[in-house]
DNA sequence: TTATTTACGACTATTTTAGTCGTATATAAA
DNA sequence: TTTATATACGACTAAAATAGTCGTAAATAA
């Protein structure tokens, strides 16, 4: 309850890793997945989620590999995370209002504050707080 | 992603309904199952743990069922999603020091930092806060 | 004695997350 | 032009977490 999932965990790690990189330089799935322990096919699904989200790019062929072409400072976290797992909320109703417990249910207004105050603290973050 | 589950779902909606009891009054887990549409069997167990928990207390027998016994400003968030679901953290490197990545990652500070984050806002919580 | 309720562990089902595989395409270098 | 190395991407499988069910026991009020 309350994680983050790997996708976003090695997204994380792999931009990080970019970040450091001198300016220009390449780094490949392969390169990042050694270096971290992650599987390689799945990060490179997740490098390439990233490349058409635009946040790197990606270079073919041999020798190629990403980039960061984004700056850091300028993507908002929720935005990142939503980006990766869409919407994010602590509990379905707070994303979807097709709940038949809705009606009922007593602890929205709560719910939704505390979602609010997830929410409030990752806008205030970007990739660069992590990344840095 | 950074979801509660239905069980602590389940367990707020239960004690907001047992809150908003006159003193001493009963509910059982039919009712509440009932009255807000949760499977019975599945909800019983969680009141039987909050029970094993002393946040409740139960009455067996006909016309039994369950009462709060423990003064919900007394209960600190933290602790209570702790106490249903066991350690709270976004990632398992923030509980469990036993990863084979973890002296390569790079991303470790910055994700204490929000880990810490989430605690102190649920430490700053009560079930008051909830179930009011 | 019966009906109703909690207690609890074992089990199954479902959903989500994680990871793999096959195939295609681009391209640098031999 | 061939080969090796990369990205691109969808389909698939595996594993783990979550959600829900079932059977059986024990307490107790009527």
């Amino acid at each position: 309850m309350l994680k983050i999932t790997r996708k976003v965990e090695y997204a994380l790690i792999s931009l990080r890793h970019l970040q450091q990189k001198e300016k220009g330089q390449l780094s490949s799935a392969k390169e990042i997945a050694d270096a971290y322990l992650i599987p390689q096919e799945l990060l490179a699904k997740i490098l390439q989620h990233l490349s058409r989200e635009k946040i790197i790019e990606a270079v073919k062929g041999p020798a190629g590999g990403y980039k960061i072409t984004t700056d850091p400072n300028t993507i908002n976290m929720t935005k990142f995370f939503e980006l990766m797992e869409g919407p994010m909320g602590i509990m379905d109703c707070s994303l979807d209002t097709s709940c038949d417990q809705l009606n009922a249910c007593n602890i929205r207004t709560p719910i939704n504050r505390i979602n609010d105050s997830i929410r409030t603290m990752f806008d205030k973050m970007t990739l660069a707080d992590i990344t840095y």
